[in-house]
DNA sequence: GCGACAG
DNA sequence: ATCTTGTCGC
């Protein structure tokens, strides 16, 4: 698609070129499944470890999973992100026997200074309509964030909406939600919030972020029958 | 120049 | 991201 960069220049270049074809209206239809994706680091961060789950929707059951290691070319720098995790998850996306319908990615995506964060990056990358759900804040101004789960205030930039400050539960610091790729934020919000039953972040999340830093995926609990 | 800055 | 300490949920 693009060669990968070196440089911090060439990859704010790249990211000029490709936020005119990062899609903002909704294509996706009916979600059957969901995938989660998470990078960690080994040794001194010089090995990246990807892990992605893919699970039933709205039932959250596990289904598939991958894992890949890798070694780190590219710095973290604050708006290059995918630059340093992207390769690896691509690498175990591709080992998948079920691709997913939408990937729920750790970080932004159209809530980038360039609209172009790893949840855009991924969406282009791999064509699968794309979510971007960060912790925490890389640009944008909201006013103070909810404290009901499901409600939200709009995340702006330069006077357009490029995302959602979504409180996923109670007492907890809330998600940054923005669309990646051929998705809406209003779907990506829903999806969101049908993949936090329990917890603050998305079940996808917690699973693939458990399988990248131990290994394993996290016990389920048993259902009776 | 100074502060902010996904993971 | 990673590390550490205290608190809370299950």
């Amino acid at each position: 698609m693009h060669p990968w960069p070196t440089t911090a220049d060439e990859a704010i270049a790249i990211q000029e070129q490709l936020r005119s074809q990062v899609c903002t209206v909704n294509e996706l239809d009916t979600v059957q499944t969901v995938a989660g994706v998470d990078v960690g680091f080994e040794q001194e961060n010089t090995i990246a470890r990807a892990a992605v789950v893919v699970l039933r929707y709205p039932e959250l059951e596990p289904i598939d999973h991958a894992l890949a290691r890798q070694p780190v070319t590219f710095p973290y720098i604050p708006g290059l992100l995918s630059f340093r995790e992207s390769p690896v998850v691509l690498d175990a996306l591709a080992q998948l026997q079920h691709p997913p319908d939408v990937l729920i990615c750790d970080g932004q995506g159209l809530a980038h200074p360039r609209r172009c964060g790893i949840a855009c990056h991924l969406g282009l990358l791999t064509n699968i309509p794309a979510i971007g759900c960060a912790k925490s804040r890389l640009i944008g101004q909201h006013d103070p964030p909810p404290v009901e789960r499901g409600d939200w205030v709009a995340l702006t930039d330069q006077g357009e909406t490029i995302g959602a400050v979504l409180c996923t539960r109670q007492g907890t610091r809330p998600l940054y939600v923005s669309p990646g790729h051929r998705i809406s934020l209003e779907r990506s919000i829903a999806l969101v919030l049908g993949c936090t039953t329990r917890y603050r972040l998305p079940e996808t999340t917690r699973m693939a972020h458990n399988l990248a830093s131990h290994g394993v995926l996290p016990q389920r609990q048993q259902r009776l029958c």
